[in-house]
DNA sequence: AATGAATGAGCGTTCATTCAT
DNA sequence: CATGAATGAACGCTCATTCAT
């Protein structure tokens, strides 16, 4: 096994552990023992358990911005952007289940340090918010606060994965992946 | 002090340390320190940490849960009932910040037991749960699927004590209290 | 209940507990609440766990010395009186089996002070010793040293209750009674 | 000190604890401490403080029977070889005293697990077993139940390394040595 | 870089004992 | 005399982290 291969399945078996088990009942000692490797290994490569826990949870929001980013179009369409926008998202958590519980679990948890957190929101909602001005100045989103309109969407998101991920062949159901976007696209739509 | 002072300066402290700290942050020794009483009196009065983290789990969701159905009223018109719960439940959250922070971290963490999270989230969901049903068969609402109209509906109000948590002045404004309901009931109108 | 009931609860309870479960792993609160009284009775009748062990074992010892001295014989026949001794002395252990086991337990254990453990193998041995002299005066047993001889059949004595303890139907049959005995007797007797 | 020293450190420490103060009124802190290491080094080697026990019971109960084992003779002279297997048994006690007192305490306590303690016994008492039934077989020993002559022979056996580590000038005495021998022949002798 | 034995502060919990009622 | 809530020292054990190899 490389150097590389050792680091990389540390942060695999981390984040299996974490979601599986919660970051505190996981001791740094069950993953490295997992992942193959000595106690000391695991401190080569991370300071400490919190550091470990910060770099796997920028490691995961980067992907998943990684991936908003690659779908996003310009159509001229706002609405049909939208929609290929937020089923792109819902896609990534799908395909990508064991990241999506761990970011459900510890994106509010205080086992990460506000200031990863707050960074990690603000780019993954910022894709939203140049959206959402848009609509609105083009009249066909209401006029409400931005920030107010942000956290909704990034509330629905996160209750539209975990229904998702709970009842998995419902998001091969048509009517349910249309039904989730309109609710996330007529709340804020100009009435 | 008297007995029952005792008991509740556990439960008092408790709450308050698990918000600002954390479950597994928050020993039981500080907890019987700072509510004034020895070690062993907090295991007195309640046989594990765990349970009492259940305990004080279930003793606010019901004060949460009477304060809604205190509110309730039906008028006649579904959407000024609608908001005037919408209203009520975010009025309970600002005025028992510390409550609804305690709702927000822990509603779905592994700290609580699975039975006593699910009972809590039916109790609570099943108003909403009523009023949308209402709402479908009076051609209001949208005829989506209704446990996704649920889950959708709780994102949003997550969203929403947490906006107005942060930003407590903003909800003494109109503008962003209206907005925050429309969020929440357009979503689910019939278009 | 009586006071006198009480304390007798107690020492029933005390009795059962510790040697069903050991001594360490009975709690006072235990054996309060099994003996139907508040923890704080057990104080008021014990001065401490410790004096509440002595003054069973004290009890206990008592009984069974009460029961021996009932039944010594002085019929001229040695080996006849010492059969029916013995006999006696195994019969209590059949008759009481909690005690036999709590002596057997405890006998030899720290969890009783080193005086009372003496004060009560003394008084015990000493029929035996009484015993044993006059058989060597009359020449039916060897001259070994007295302690010796006392000591060893101490350890007869114990092991013998242990078997028919543990296999209660065998003390029924006349072969391992008389064998029983023979094992005791003939291994002083002057060959 | 190397990694063996401090395991046997630990060891070592924890029968001379065991016997001196019991296992109860030994911490776990104070075997480590005694023994040169942190308190988390002994759960290193040994997983619980029972299994520290059970550990040190069945390392002592080896040793002993090694010890016997190696000192079995098959003379043609039965009573010779007795004697020579009694007076092994006995020195042995007398050249370990703390692991005699040891096996002493704990043979019969609950500090130890009924598994281990059985299989401890039986391998020992397997030895006199076998030389009793050559005895019947011989004619020589009295055909009392089997099961019977090995209980109360290790019930001699015990008094006598009782009366001898509490007198150990005695077993210097040939008298001594030889009563002792006699009792636990003659207890068994065809008469 | 990798190892894993060693560390010791800190944890949740227990329980004999006290004392106000 | 009886009660049981309260106490706090002490327990067995865990685990993130260190460091000699």
């Amino acid at each position: 096994m490389s150097k590389l291969d050792k680091k990389q399945a540390i942060l695999d078996t981390a984040l299996t552990l974490f979601v599986s088990q919660g970051f505190y009942a996981t001791s740094t000692a069950s993953i490295a023992k997992q992942a193959g490797v000595a106690t000391g290994t695991l401190f080569h490569h991370f300071p400490s358990k919190d550091e470990l826990m910060n770099h796997l949870f920028l490691n995961i929001k980067q992907e998943f911005a990684d991936a908003i980013l690659a779908s996003i179009k310009d159509s001229g369409d706002l609405k049909k952007d939208a929609k290929h926008l937020w089923t792109s998202a819902i896609q990534w958590a799908m395909d990508n289940p064991l990241k999506q519980e761990f970011f459900q679990q510890y994106s509010m948890s205080p086992s990460i340090s506000t200031e990863i957190r707050e960074q990690a929101m603000n780019s993954i909602l910022g894709f939203m918010g140049a959206l959402m001005q848009k609509g609105q100045a083009l009249g066909l989103l209401a006029n409400y606060p931005l920030t107010l309109m942000q956290d909704n969407s990034h509330g629905q998101f996160l209750a539209a994965t975990r229904f998702f991920l709970d009842n998995p062949e419902k998001w091969q159901d048509p009517q349910h992946q249309e039904a989730s976007f309109l609710l996330f696209w007529n709340a804020m739509v100009q009435s």
